[in-house]
DNA sequence: CTGTCTGCAAACTTTTTGCATATAG
DNA sequence: CTATATGCAAAAAGTTTGCAGACAG
């Protein structure tokens, strides 16, 4: 469940960068692969800099805050406020979460899954997510089990 | 819009913080009293800590911080996650909010004004959320000025 | 009185910024 | 070559904690 994703080449990923007006930096590329290779990829800035350190240990927090800063303001990556720090979201399409009360993973939701009607004359709606909180599938199954702190990056 | 709102006596304050097991200080009712006074009120740990400072000058913002929580903790007041710091809120209801993305304003929206059906097996939704963003009425009908950038507190 | 709360200061976490150097295009 | 990005370090913003003294009940 953790091995080697690389749906993206390199080459792809800085033509990507670039078409959306980013320099295809290997920082750059380290940092949004780590997205790419995930399907429901949520990831603090930490938790960034920690896995992309790996492949490049030179890199520094600031750059990972400026990319993530940059790569979301391009439309590359959507950003998730909630407690905690700030989860940064391969998933650009709007669509909703639901945060698990026991073990903090953030799953999405698609926008078809909720149907949802607003009555409210004035207001200009252009942007709605909804924040489900709960019990995660996995942890309705087993049981009673004690809550985990939060999920660390493996 | 900014004159004296007192609708609780200091002796109604005080009980309601012992009702929830929480001793009545002068600063938690201080605290807790500004949120009392306002009908949709939103405001950050900083804001309770400006405005509260004004009727108690030696009131530090590690007490501000620890009473709301508590007060958080006991049910009194409600906590909006976000952009920027976090809010607290004196509406304990399960409601929604809208935000303005043009004077950042946050609103109450109550549930009953959003009509919403979730259909995903498998999770256990304990309370949702939505935070919908937008042109708030006001700065719908001012036309196209500049946005503001955060209303400060008065 | 006694346990809880406060104020102060210091630490901690998350994020931003300034500036010299490195590098993409 | 030049504008942009990086790394470092320092600072800012938001929040938490430890401890001695103050105060509610």
């Amino acid at each position: 469940m953790s091995t080697t994703p690389t749906p993206l080449s390199d080459v792809a990923l800085a033509q990507l960068l670039r078409a959306h007006g980013l320099r295809a930096t290997a920082q750059r590329r380290a940092i949004y692969s780590l997205f790419a290779g995930t399907a429901n990829g949520h990831l603090s800035a930490e938790e960034v800099f920690q896995r992309a350190r790996a492949q490049l240990p030179e890199l520094s927090r600031a750059t990972v805050y400026n990319a993530l800063g940059e790569l979301a303001e391009a439309g590359l990556l959507g950003v998730v406020e909630g407690p905690g720090p700030r989860q940064f979201d391969a998933n650009v399409a709007p669509h909703h979460h639901f945060r698990c009360q026991r073990c903090s993973v953030l799953y999405d939701i698609e926008p078809e899954h909720i149907e949802m009607t607003l009555r409210e004359p004035g207001f200009e709606v252009e942007r709605a997510h909804v924040l489900l909180e709960g019990m995660c599938p996995n942890c309705a199954a087993s049981g009673t089990e004690p809550p985990r702190p939060r999920p660390v990056a493996s």
